[in-house]
DNA sequence: AAATGGGATATTGTATCCAATCCACTTGGA
DNA sequence: TCCAAGTGGATTGGATACAATATCCCATTT
């Protein structure tokens, strides 16, 4: 498809000067930097999955931008872990193995209900109401099977809880592990129905923070991320198991 | 300075056809992949101070390649939190706030004391006697006054402590923290000698996780992190204090 | 003195070109 | 027939030149 996306082409972004003076001195990124949200999507949604390749020419051309924005976009989800580079061969969409996904949830899970605990002492009526907010909106997002808007409504809901914590430089550490775990947790979510468990879950987890039960949250938090994380290592083995041999069919992006 | 650093000259990595079937399939990289590495390099060991301005084409000129390596080279650089980059104004070497400092130990006390307890029941006698050598190197780059070493020998004892765990995803994220904590730690050392300490606390340590003991080993870690993280935030702040108001001296690379 | 209006400088992005490399395919030979 | 070597297209890696854009500094003006 030629048809540009994901980035607004020249004509729709060059409205009225009035409109210019207001909007764009928010909205106006460099071209790398959009390119760069505009990939990390794609990867995150699923657009391109695991060990796709990643044409340079061909995104380039599917997002309206040279090649250079590209490469620099792609070094930096590099860094990120969601692409590999191969010298000479160019960057495919990464891929975890059981194991390193098995690993993620055990991380996540000892650094977050660390960060609840830090947080929760901290946590307003405020702080609750608003997760309360973002888990209606979630369970919305479910009944409307709003699969895209899982992963971030999840993270906001995650988020919203460890903020009080105060620990800028750890949110953005968890944040690169809730983009790899969501990835998979996805297509998981979609085919075996966790969203109820999750729902629940979140609940509960949400009326242990209000009552400031420190021991009750941090433990419901830890057996959320690790139960998911089981959830999804027995889904992926099963699923890898059903392909073996079979080769990934590989979609020219 | 005119004269191309850092990266091998053009001449000097042409050598005969041999030596090139031979040695080059693991040396050989792409120069964005050099380029990284010595820019990581410098940045760590304080050639590029906090908050110096990072010129691409003073870059691009001091290591001999074009400016496309370079851009690419400190987009990776950005995501691995070691540069930041402002829109339309270029990168500049990062810099920790006090806060991030504390917040960066406390979480490597976390991640690292579990880390020990998880390898020392999979520990081998050979792990231990890799970690003495390592640590007699450490010592000897100590009384040699071989500032440049300490980080990567200080990484290699860690890091040989806590391989048997095999976490490789956790050992990634925890190399990034030990980036940039001993990019801080460096110069704390050289000033107030507090290698001394860390050799003991080291020698301690290994003594424990020799003797399986778990609980001493995870304690004794803690406690050498948290305490280096203590020194290092008194270190920082006295010395940002002493500096208050003074413009910082942005030197052109 | 504050505001305005240029440059000067640097980054950002595009367009082109070329070399190195990989990969699939073909071709030649045992 | 099957395997090895070679060949050529496709793609990445990198250089260079140039245009566009934004920022900063400073002189001029009000």
């Amino acid at each position: 498809m030629g048809r540009p996306a994901g980035l607004p082409s020249k004509a729709a972004s060059s409205r009225s000067s009035q409109e210019d003076m207001m909007v764009l001195p928010i909205t106006r990124q460099t071209v790398t930097h959009q390119a760069t949200v505009a990939l990390r999507e794609r990867i995150l949604r699923g657009v391109y999955a695991d060990d796709t390749p990643l044409r340079q020419d061909a995104l380039a051309a599917e997002l309206g931008v040279s090649r250079i924005p590209i490469r620099e976009a792609l070094r930096q989800l590099e860094a990120e872990g969601l692409v590999v580079f191969n010298p000479h061969r160019g960057a495919v969409v990464s891929s975890l193995s059981v194991d390193e996904i098995d690993e993620l949830f055990e991380l996540r899970a000892q650094i977050e209900s660390d960060l609840v605990r830090r947080a929760i002492v901290r946590t307003t009526s405020e702080d609750v109401s608003r997760a309360k907010e973002i888990l209606k909106a979630y369970e919305a997002a479910f009944r409307g099977a709003e699969v895209t808007e899982w992963g971030k409504l999840n993270w906001e809901f995650h988020s919203t809880l460890y903020a009080p914590a105060d620990r800028p430089f750890t949110m953005a550490i968890i944040q690169r592990l809730h983009q790899q775990s969501d990835r998979y947790l996805r297509m998981q979510l979609v085919l075996t129905h966790g969203e109820l468990r999750a729902i629940d879950e979140h609940r509960a987890i949400l009326a242990a923070v209000a009552a400031h039960d420190v021991k009750q949250a941090c433990s419901l938090m830890r057996q959320h991320i690790l139960g998911a994380g089981r959830q999804l290592v027995r889904f992926v083995s099963a699923e890898r198991q059903a392909s073996e041999g079979r080769p990934t069919k590989e979609r020219r992006s």
